[in-house]
DNA sequence: ATGAACTTGTTAATTGATTAACAAAAAATA
DNA sequence: TATTTTTTGTTAATCAATTAACAAGTTCAT
């Protein structure tokens, strides 16, 4: 199929886990204005990623729930799940590991992450190890690994995330690393909550 | 000053704390084309945005790294710092609590936090207290509190959520709430860490 | 003093995303 | 049977964001 735009990628994610509770709810079907309305989007934005996805409706119950589940997880590559690992295992690699972990089938599966602190390595959380940063290399390479998530700060960071390139890591979402260089065609996503609030203080008050 | 585009307003952020940096490092000034390139941006775009802020450069040196973090600063409204507050201090809300108060001055700042869990009311993390819910109508009028991240998952977080809203709330950054409803007027900013995985994931494999 | 090398500031062009508009299908109602 | 209601599917129009293009100012080298 033709490559989505971006932000229907990115609501298509979004629809999944709305779907996936319909399913658990029993609800066979979903209208499009109610996908909406969750999300608080648009229901012709809805219709319009669900068309470039190539699922169909029902003129009179919408859209069934389970085949565009199906049409979703084939779509964001289930089940040949991406590989992440979290990189730095304090409070906040722990808390967004047991988040994603919330999931039990997913497009994206850590099984791995990596530490520094040596009260950290070999510990294991849900089951999921942590290992010595030094073993990144070579785990990463093993699994397959393609995205890192970065919850530390140190000042050596780059050196970190030049071994992790290295290693076949494509993509980088950052939480608070503070600027990091990437060569062209490795992905990173700036999650930075601090860049948000602001920009959520001069809304409110512009 | 002319409202900015919000896309505008989210780099600025991101200069900012270029440009904090490159103070400490007593750099006086700085060009389009680094502010771009440490921040993976086209340099025909910082220049925009900074002609939008109203600031001015200069042929030889670029932009003068007082003025412009004062522009900015004026912008972002500071001193009139906006309040803010964590809807649940567990890991999640500890770690961005510390990584918030990282920076010395900010147009956003936290100075009370809540939980329902009795192990961390009144309790502080650097010098900040962790309140009980049930109080939080009060000390939000009271602080004049505007934005709340929420970080955590409960069922009845709806109720929660209208409670804030009633009291003066005005922005939600939503980490794992799952979809909550909000009426007109009030921002919302979802920062689900699945979806950035998978969209990340579908670029990496399309 | 002249030209080369840079850089800013701004308008125009392009690309991408959202929203509006409406035909077509199906069922419910009169 | 005809009409109303509802919803999908799709094209066209609008709006927002990015990028290209280039004039103008400044310094440096010759």
């Amino acid at each position: 199929m033709a490559k989505l735009p971006p932000k229907t990628v990115e609501r298509i994610s979004q629809y999944r886990r709305v779907l996936a509770k319909y399913q658990t709810l029993s609800e066979p079907f979903i209208f499009s204005h109610d996908l909406a309305s969750l999300l608080h989007l648009n229901p012709v934005q809805v219709r319009r990623d669900l068309m470039l996805l190539g699922t169909t409706g029902n003129y009179r119950n919408g859209y069934k729930v389970t085949e565009l589940l199906k049409s979703i997880d084939e779509t964001l590559t289930i089940p040949k799940s991406t590989q992440a690992t979290i990189i730095g295992m304090g409070r906040l690699g722990e808390s967004l590991l047991k988040h994603i972990g919330s999931s039990p089938v997913c497009p994206v599966m850590i099984n791995s992450t990596f530490d520094i602190n040596p009260k950290r390595i070999n510990t294991t959380i849900r089951g999921i190890p942590c290992y010595d940063m030094t073993h990144a290399p070579e785990i990463i390479k093993e699994q397959k690994i393609k995205i890192a998530i970065l919850t530390l700060y140190t000042e050596d960071i780059q050196a970190i995330i030049d071994i992790l390139i290295d290693a076949g890591i494509e993509g980088f979402i950052n939480y608070m690393a503070g600027p990091i260089k990437i060569p062209k065609g490795i992905y990173l996503k700036e999650y930075d909550i601090r860049t948000t609030l602001e920009e959520m203080s001069y809304n409110i008050h512009n």
